[in-house]
DNA sequence: CTGAAAGCGCTTACAG
DNA sequence: CTGAAAGCGCTTACAG
């Protein structure tokens, strides 16, 4: 057995009982300085690292962490796979003291998410993980985080002017450019790209539009660049939407050659297309059950994932590190920008 | 504090002490029948689960792994990567009494592989890590070690005939067809395709054969297909190497428009075309720097990678899950096949 | 075949 | 300001 330098080591090397050592250890007072200091010596200079395991054991805290995120109507939804994140999380940290209460807004109300948030406050979790997707609400719920001086980490977005401990999100702005890129790529000399937005309030929602920045930005600094760039927006109410749109624009469906859509409405835009019996190349967002069969069906080409699951499932590791293990923690924590196509969808592993 | 089942509650209902309760527990006899099952019963009623935390910090029993995998020559080196993996594993379960010993032999002396086959038999681990790269050899040695009956799982590469307790590696077979599928995409109608082996015993190497497979076989399987494939294989001792073999096939190197190499060696053919100031699409493997370097560059367009850290991370927590906490571990743990591109590489992640 | 006791490294009152 | 003791849930000899 390699041996590690516990507490009685230091105790015995500095002539003290354990108990003092503790005290220093974790900076609760009551110790004179110069047995502080000698104290103090000794740990650095053992390098020591407590026991996290007897640490836990010994412990009868427990830390409390609320998550808070859109509600998933059924488990095709996508913030299903956030859950299951937290989920896994809550099993692993268990032992370790750490209990979760899950919390969740209706996406289409806004007004559920106060009032909701305000439960989260009156629980007074130790710390809070939440997906900012109704902008203007989330940031006036930080702001009363800050003041508590409760942390919150975020997942999925990024909230400007606020003050969590960290994220764990996609760069939107990159996601659109390789978006761009792709099609670029497999498209030759020239053609017709649509963007398509298919979002109910668009100003509320900062990352379809950053995507879109990024998508358009890469076919700007392109030098030679003979593509023509067209742009909708639909609210999601039915595929005919999509098929009226290009009227107004004047354009044929099938002088379409690629599509982009912001998020995971991909569907609404690939069956449009396939009705219409035209097959221009379609990049969308993230692997949903009605995505995936469409991806191997064909109709899709090109999925922009984000491990959802995982996003969350670190998370909130995160904030374990940062209030039990007292860790410094990376704050900027970009997912990676998974491209899944057909040919690699059996192997993709949502951790 | 929610609390989970004790030893010492079911040795209360029981009406036995705890220490008869561990002895069914861990199955080492000395338990009458009667008592057995009665408690048997009430352990699966209370679906009781141990606490791993006060089970390794009672325990002062050690557990040791063998690592075995090609020697890296330096930081560069595709192998480094798997070796930090391990690194990493070794950290984060030594406080669980797990250590673990890495051996390493030369990828171009095969004798050196059962040299140290040798002393990993002799230094009697309790399980085995091996990337089977000399297919002979480790097939050779799994045979000892099935005699021995020391477990073993696999990373990067698969052998037939053996008996691992599973294996965590890419299909090669599938990421040869996903790169035929991004070629297909990018090139459109037709276009002159050259399939690249760069390795010194391409008989030996299994993988690189399965990914030819793949290859060729997406364009079988498309119904109308215009290119024109080509094949070479090099000892990959200097680029111009790849320019006498075109030279052989009769082929002008500004007439390829794309290439696929099987391995990490990517960068020869990359650097072979970027002198020729020729730029066909390129697509290879890993993510070792110069590769790195070249594909910020625009010299390869798409690299296939497969998280070697993460495949021996994972697979030293597989034996762990197997030998200490007894779990059934999944046998087949599939790779994704992940794709990057200059836009997407700053957020790849190695874990 | 069974139980009682010591100990793993740490935390937490409590006594002085 | 400091120390001694009990306890977290489990394992490991040892006694009977």
């Amino acid at each position: 057995m390699v041996k590690n330098t516990r507490i009685k080591d230091i105790a015995i090397r500095a002539g003290v009982s354990i108990g003092t050592v503790d005290r220093v250890l974790h900076d609760r007072g009551e110790v004179s300085l110069a047995t502080r200091e000698k104290i103090q010596q000794i740990i650095d200079e053992l390098d020591y690292r407590p026991n996290l395991l007897a640490s836990s054991l010994a412990s009868k805290k427990n830390i409390v962490f609320a998550t808070f995120m859109p509600k998933a109507a059924n488990q095709d939804n996508y913030w299903s796979k956030p859950q299951h994140g937290v989920e896994k999380a809550k099993n692993q940290l268990r032992e370790y003291g750490v209990r979760i209460k899950q919390f969740y807004f209706e996406m289409e109300d806004s007004s559920s998410f106060s009032a909701e948030a305000e439960k989260i406050l009156l629980s007074e979790p130790d710390a809070v993980m939440l997906a900012p997707c109704a902008k203007r609400e989330a940031i006036r719920f930080t702001q009363k985080l800050d003041e508590r001086k409760i942390p919150y980490i975020f997942i999925d977005s990024i909230l400007p002017n606020t003050h969590p401990i960290g994220f764990v999100a996609q760069s939107s702005y990159d996601s659109g450019f390789l978006a761009a890129k792709l099609i670029d790529w497999g498209l030759g000399e020239e053609g017709v790209i649509l963007l398509i937005h298919i979002a109910r309030e668009l100003d509320n929602a900062n990352h379809l539009l950053l995507r879109e920045k990024g998508f358009l930005q890469y076919f700007e600094k392109k030098s030679s660049n003979r593509h023509r760039l067209l742009k909708m927006e639909v609210s999601g109410n039915g595929e005919e939407e999509i098929v009226r749109h290009l009227a107004d624009l004047g354009i044929n469906p099938c002088e379409v050659n690629a599509v982009f859509v912001t998020n995971s409405k991909v569907n609404q835009a690939a069956i449009c297309f396939k009705n219409l019996c035209v097959t221009p190349k379609i990049i969308g967002y993230d692997l949903i059950p009605i995505n995936i069969a469409l991806l191997k069906e064909g109709k899709i080409d090109f999925l922009i994932c984000q491990k959802p699951e995982m996003q969350a499932f670190q998370a909130i590791n995160l904030l374990f590190d940062h209030l039990v293990k007292k860790d410094k923690i990376k704050k900027e924590n970009f997912t990676s920008i998974d491209l899944i196509t057909r040919e690699n969808i059996n192997f993709y592993n949502s951790y």
